[in-house]
DNA sequence: ATGCTTTATTAACATATGTTATCGTCCGCT
DNA sequence: AGCGGACGATAACATATGTTAATAAAGCAT
């Protein structure tokens, strides 16, 4: 798995020089900010609380990303090129989020030097990330997977519903209920 | 899964014109270019064969990506850091590659601004590769995997033997022999 | 306080995969 | 032509997970 959280980068704004690009957003848990299918208007940053990312499989819905605090969160094939996004965004937690358009992200971002660099290497960074999931799920089975989760990101076991990161570990919450019982 | 295979590029280059800064090297069947935990020196691109990347999970050998002719193929994180690399490339096919080195890379790719849209470009198709890989792992038996393997990528199939697919899939060569027995 | 929803545990049964081992075939090499 | 290794199929048994259902505890709203 590799440490899922480690916000790709601290990423300090200024949020108050940006104040008349950015619109606040607070959600009660449960609310869709991106539908699957839909196209990605906003890019996310978000101020307290957590998201998850999960798409619908044959009625089942399949969660496998989970974002906190100072993190950023788009549907970023998405926002980039206007195509429908393969997946929902969705707060698990009541949650204040900065909502930036497009066109404002551009503003923001394209036109400082510093700024690009940063979205290159957080590319490459994600590239890494998901590489590396992508690996521990070939290798390891959901029950190590399971122990990586708790070594690695303990704060995604304490603060998200156990059966959203039974789906995440790609297991029924059944299985994972066992598998804490035998651990 | 989608589609495993497409090249990130057809990327025709003039190769004549790079004959000095680049090395083409024939190697038989299961030859190792890169070994595990060594650092990437060369990065590759296949004129004629077939290769694959894997890496040792308590003493049994997992492959994870498969690449042909005209893919280019490298240990991303190690060619580009300098850090030892998370997996080996070896061929599996009797293999012509054409080898740059890092120094030789940056003089042809980094001194044309074309060259370099590419390279990026070629970055976030491949976090989106990953991404797709990484929820078709979540989603799927090992069967519909398969399934998906024979539809979207039957040159694979066709190409690589299959104790490695089973390994491509998580499964063993034992369990991916009684998928196919009853398909 | 009450009632509803969400979440987690447990049981019972069906099923798929892992493990180990054997066997046969094919291919490449000498 | 002959040999050895690689490859794939199959069997038998152990084990983990999926599915469905019942139950209980906790959280939230009215």
């Amino acid at each position: 798995m590799t440490k899922t959280h480690t916000p790709d980068s601290p990423l300090n704004i200024d949020w108050d020089k940006y104040a008349h690009l950015i619109k606040e957003k607070t959600v009660p848990a449960k609310t869709i900010l991106l539908n699957e299918g839909d196209v990605s208007r906003y890019g996310y940053f978000i101020k307290q609380g957590c998201l998850r990312l999960w798409f619908n499989n044959k009625g089942k819905d399949i969660t496998f990303q989970f974002f906190f605090e100072n993190e950023a969160v788009s549907s970023v094939e998405s926002f980039r090129s206007g195509e429908p996004s393969l997946f929902s965004i969705e707060s698990i937690e009541p949650t204040t989020v900065y909502a930036i358009s497009k066109k404002n992200f551009e503003q923001i971002f394209m036109s400082n030097p510093g700024y690009t660099a940063f979205i290159q290497e957080t590319m490459v960074k994600r590239m890494s990330h998901y590489s590396k999931l992508f690996m521990s799920y070939i290798k390891n089975t959901p029950e190590e997977r399971y122990r990586e989760l708790l070594e690695n990101a303990p704060h995604i076991i304490k603060r998200v519903p156990q059966h959203y990161i039974a789906s995440y570990l790609g297991i029924t919450s059944v299985s994972l209920s066992r598998i804490r019982n035998r651990m």
